[in-house]
DNA sequence: CTGAAAGCGCTTACAG
DNA sequence: CTGAAAGCGCTTACAG
């Protein structure tokens, strides 16, 4: 009988692979030996060695797994937390920052879910995510540049569901880069090597804070100098929200060629960066030597091949401290977390020397 | 009896609200019935209306959300597809691929789970995600470039769990960019315009298989025109793996400047175009009318601000038709699946032009 | 039309 | 040291 009995478990095998019933079967032992078996550690494992042994072995063989979901509906703990994204400028998803919340949710045996907000959903009237809808998670990771749909808050509100604000600027529980310090620190560094004319460069407006503090820790570090801050500005802009990237060359081209040039530019990114650098070069102007140049950016990376000084954003870090304040969050949902501003560093002075 | 009930409902809410247990007493029905009403649509529920609207009404006010844990329990399906990502050249994660995943899981109510096989992780001795060693999901898509370590390949097969590989050429189960037929249509189309010193150009060596697709279109299509395939090389080659970001102008301006310098290029990707389209406007030449520029790319984009004719990888597709695949190997496990290879296309010919 | 009951695969006191 | 039992919150035949 137990020979025909092992037949058919091999026969009829489960998509998921036996369970623990089966295995207990198979041993003749009861249910709970084989739970204490297979979710104790070798030192609190209160079964006879011999006993643990030959259950380990048999699970091995029958090639056991542990139900995660049963797990979860007995402990009530789903030990997942969900990141809701915002489609914002077509997919915009820092790995990074996806990188370093699972690694910091990993390490404390939490799982990671992930959900967009495309257009198509936040149009269609009463879209909600399932995420909300249902109850399939301990907490939110929200990573959206601009508004969240109203009945969403409301949700979120209502259900009390944990939640850490990835990237925004917020009275509590966010997390974002500390940007107003990195652009004061950046500009004063510029300001010390003798710079007196020092522009602030971008090309987008799209309402979120970095546009608020980059702009307002450079301004900070010009005044306090007692120098004139100044937005760099190409008089026809061609759309106040974004200017199309088949024409920022050119736009970048009158910036380098304007007779009272700056003789560094502090860049609100690299998007902006990299077409000055390519508009001095192809101008005959020597970086840095006629032109410091200093940028945010997520690494130092452009596709160019030429390396600019940048600050970077340290994404990682960001994920993880969003994932650690929401573990701390989920512990106590009712108490509000200061924000947490990360540090940026810039990474060299390649694109950085004082004016001729 | 009933408001006191309903008081202590209130103050001792537990984190993911009530479940149908408490509805049930509240309106003194059955759990049964408040599953009915909860699960069915107007159409095909078996109650009696005047019941359903009280049994909904309830559920609003008290707001409720199904545990979605213990219908997966109760069903046998998780309803969830864990991506595996490898953690190759810092952090790939193509966003677009990422939703286009997601995007097409979620239309058919499923959830996307993400782990990370960072290095810290691959290098620690037995480490396997726990998405592989608890059972927790219904299937997975890998989108990781190079070797799986055997240990989780074994396992994969072991529990015989349905999978899809993104982004790899292999016998079956795996969507891939059609990157052989894209080169050769690419390269055809250049030498249609008349050039015939057409030169491939790549900087990297990772052991992908678009590597030799690229190029083997590309070959293809000059041995057919009667055309020598020529990779353009810069003879001392820093690495033979990797040519570094700050290296990468001063090796452009060598192929730019060399005496028989080819008039159209097919580059391998943004980072290697980037740079040339840079080194040749820097050095006074006219693109594309002194050299045609095509690269293979995820979008048309480039930090220069100047734009690029760019075969494009379509990776949102990808994601989408990688979910697809594996929700049909999801119902029929044992059955391979064919490789599907998604088709590209260049998205403009704004640097393609005939030789002078 | 509604309710009582079984059961998904675990965990966890508790009994022996 | 091991087993019997209850229960997590649902779904789903089945009975009435």
């Amino acid at each position: 009988m137990k020979s025909s009995q092992s037949k058919v478990t091999k026969s009829t095998r489960k998509p998921g692979g036996p369970s623990i019933r089966e295995i207990a079967q198979r041993l003749n032992v009861s249910k709970s030996t084989v739970a204490l078996a297979v979710s104790t550690t070798e030192e609190n494992c209160p079964l006879a060695p011999a006993t643990r042994e030959r259950i380990l072995k048999a699970c091995a063989d029958m090639g056991y797994r542990v139900n995660s979901i049963a797990r979860t509906m007995r402990t009530g703990r789903f030990n997942t937390i969900a990141m809701i994204v915002g489609k914002i400028s077509p997919y915009f998803l820092p790995a990074e920052l996806v990188y370093g919340a699972e690694d910091a949710l990993e390490k404390k045996g939490y799982r990671l879910n992930l959900t967009w907000l495309d257009n198509r959903r936040l149009t269609s009237a009463n879209y909600v995510p399932k995420v909300l809808e249902e109850w399939s998670c301990d907490g939110l990771l929200i990573h959206y540049a601009t508004f969240l749909p109203k009945k969403m808050l409301e949700l979120i509100e209502r259900h009390q569901i944990p939640t850490v604000w990835m990237n925004s600027k917020l009275e509590h529980d966010c997390v974002h880069p500390d940007d107003f310090n990195a652009a004061y620190d950046a500009t004063q560094r510029i300001i010390a090597l003798g710079h007196k004319h020092i522009g602030y460069l971008h090309f987008h407006h799209f309402e979120h804070y970095s546009e608020t503090d980059r702009f307002g820790g450079y301004e900070k570090a010009m005044r306090e100098a007692g120098l004139k801050p100044q937005r760099v500005r190409v008089p026809p802009m061609e759309s106040p929200a974004e200017i199309r990237v088949d024409h920022r060359q050119e736009i970048a081209r009158k910036i380098i060629q304007a007779r009272n040039r700056p003789t560094a530019l502090l860049c609100y990114e690299m998007e902006v960066a990299a077409p000055i650098l390519v508009a001095a070069l192809s101008s005959g102007l020597r970086v840095p030597e006629d032109l410091s140049l200093v940028t945010f950016g997520r690494y130092n990376r452009n596709n160019t091949g030429i390396s600019i000084s940048t600050i970077q954003l340290n994404l990682e870090e960001l994920g993880r401290r969003s994932a650690d304040m929401l573990l701390k969050k989920i512990e106590k949902p009712s108490k509000f977390l200061s924000p947490i501003a990360v540090p940026l560093k810039m990474d060299s002075d390649v694109t950085l020397s004082p004016p001729l």
